[in-house]
DNA sequence: TAGGGATTTAGGTAAATGCCTAAATTTGAT
DNA sequence: ATCAAATTTAGGCATTTACCTAAATCCCTA
């Protein structure tokens, strides 16, 4: 894990809250739009960008951003591309934080 | 403590070294410049811009970003200005990432 | 109170980041 | 093969960040 790029990448306040939102669909985005969720694949770009209110093709390279940080992970399924959070990788910043920095 | 602010002056290679450096000042600095060296204190300005070779008022704005967000603690003694980690702040950081990110 | 060392503040330029719209691409369904 | 939906890629402009040098300030000591 590039601890810089990690910390780049959410070093943002719309990034950190597509983090927390991620934690916790349900929480925070509309249940219809959630019809289909399924924690292995996580949210699609525009349902995301929605609750953002931010252009598509903005959250679409944050959220690849994320995931080529290894935080987010991308699964594409027909037309859509889904992200859930990569929790290991976040528990292991954490940790990096806690002991190395 | 604001995260964001906290991440933001965390994501520069620099910055990072420099919290790097003040974990363990004898195992990063020449020991003369830590002569009269007092973890209490840290190290001053000159000496850390020195070791990362950069101007001192660069550094001496980073190292003032980092105290602004916490991280560092500040100690003005004659005409020196010494910084400390504040290693309760990054616990707490670590500890915020772990479970409320 | 003058001089000098350490630091901070100001001011400037280049590079990176934040976001957008438009165009291109991918993929399922007629 | 063609259309339409979702996404990605490209290109562009405004703001922020990364540095620097020069000037100002702080604080000692003579």
């Amino acid at each position: 894990m590039k601890m810089l790029d990690v910390l780049k990448s959410i070093s943002n306040q719309t990034r950190l809250n597509i983090l927390t939102w991620l934690k916790d669909p349900f929480a925070y985005f509309p249940n219809e739009e959630l019809a289909d969720y399924s924690p292995s694949l996580g949210v699609c770009v525009s349902d995301i960008a929605k609750k953002a209110k931010m252009s598509i093709p903005t959250v679409s390279v944050y959220l690849k951003t994320m995931s080529a940080a290894d935080l987010l992970v991308a699964t594409r399924k027909d037309q859509w591309t889904y992200y859930k959070r990569n929790e290991e990788a976040i528990q292991e910043l954490a940790q990096l934080i806690k002991e190395k920095l």
